[in-house]
DNA sequence: ACAAATATAATAGTATTACTATCATTAATC
DNA sequence: GATTAATGATAGTAATACTATTATATTTGT
């Protein structure tokens, strides 16, 4: 099986990285460089050391490392609906259509031999530690406007059209899942580090207990026969 | 009526803002120059131009500014949180308790002459631009230990012992109410910049709606009489 | 009122960052 | 085999996030 490439919206980076072997080596160390640094400390020095390469060459590829950042959360997002096909394809009822999407959207990330040069266990962490920067910038209405955010914008739609489907009268679809999507890594930021926020655990049960978490808050508010609804 | 001041944790600061001329000021003005520049582009460097001082007096108030920027939004959280004690002090029904505080949090922030030098509005607008970034960093550890999020663990604690009060076999009280916190400015700034993802109007009855929301979602979850309670 | 202590201002300096520019070299392509 | 394009090597710049030093106010205790 040939390994697959999303395509990406242009205005992300000035020469396609999937394309090229320097691009994907830009794309396959990043991923592990901001995760072990954090992206504040990263630098395209950093980064350029650790491939061999140099400053201006990354520079080629990616206007800056904001824009490699948003990048590859933009990647992740496309993965996140790649998935989330996949496993709904073969399902019809709207209810468990939307469940399968809150499972792939909360279970734990493994490597996918699908797309080589992605570490996705990495990749992971970095969205939960850094996706907000991608938008929380006095850029964002620019950035709209190029289609950035496209990707998450695109699994939101998705889901959103699931809820519709299930309650046509449910006045949040949007805020609800939004809200969904983003708290489900907020949480496991959360269990690591300030476990008093959150009621996962730290250990490894925490991805079915976010299940049941993001289950629970979305089919209660959807499905509410009371005066909440 | 004096004053008054709030007791913010030791570390958030070298020098106690609170109580001199110059700390005041920049307060004052950090909130006014990071609300129009940004996190990012705000420097000492500006600010001590802003309020005719030196970078180096500043740093001997604050050892960076992100420590400046946590102490602002800690500052907000305690704000938040004697406000909730203020409306909610006379209301005994903890069901109507919890809504007065999601209320609080819900409302349009106008300025509040009790804390003569801070600008409620425009410290809002920072907090929902800016709150991720205090305890998305590499150090949150340390500055966890450090309690430098004081104030935002103890409004969530506070609200936690309401939503127990309430349901007290509903599990997942405090990522319940974590996500609430969050998702309040959250869905603010979506509002304004990312009107997609939110069912907010970006009009003024947008607060409104966000209240409905919040609401919607809390007493959905906790009251379910189905089987995601 | 005066000395001592403390806070602030003025100024300078440093390592790092986030780039941009130029030119040489290597690799792909026609 | 020549042309084009991608990469590498190197240098340079303005801004940032500090630290350090010394001078000058301002406050405080006696």
């Amino acid at each position: 099986m040939p390994t697959l490439a999303f395509k990406l919206n242009d205005h992300l980076y000035l020469r396609d990285p999937q394309h090229t072997q320097l691009g994907q080596k830009i794309i396959h160390s990043s991923v592990l460089l901001i995760d072990r640094l954090g992206f504040e400390q990263f630098t395209f020095k950093k980064l350029a050391e650790e491939i061999d390469s140099t400053e201006a060459s990354i520079y080629r590829y990616f206007e800056n490392k904001h824009r490699l950042l948003v990048y590859l959360i933009a990647w992740y997002w496309n993965w996140m609906e790649y998935r989330m096909e996949i496993f709904t394809s073969a399902v019809v009822d709207p209810n468990e259509k939307l469940k399968t999407c809150l499972r792939v959207l909360a279970e734990e990330k493994k490597y996918d031999p699908t797309f080589e040069f992605v570490n996705e266990e990495a990749l992971h962490r970095i969205v939960i530690a850094e996706l907000d920067k991608t938008y929380l910038t006095k850029g964002v209405d620019d950035h709209n406007k190029e289609g950035l955010f496209g990707g998450f914008k695109s699994v939101c739609a998705k889901i959103v059209s699931l809820v519709k489907e299930i309650n046509p009268n449910y006045l949040f679809a949007e805020s609800l899942v939004s809200t969904v999507l983003i708290t489900a890594n907020q949480q496991l930021f959360f269990a690591s580090h300030l476990p008093s926020l959150t009621s996962l655990e730290p250990n490894e049960n925490r991805y079915n207990r976010l299940y049941s978490f993001l289950e629970n808050v979305v089919f209660c508010s959807i499905n509410a026969d009371n005066k909440y609804a």
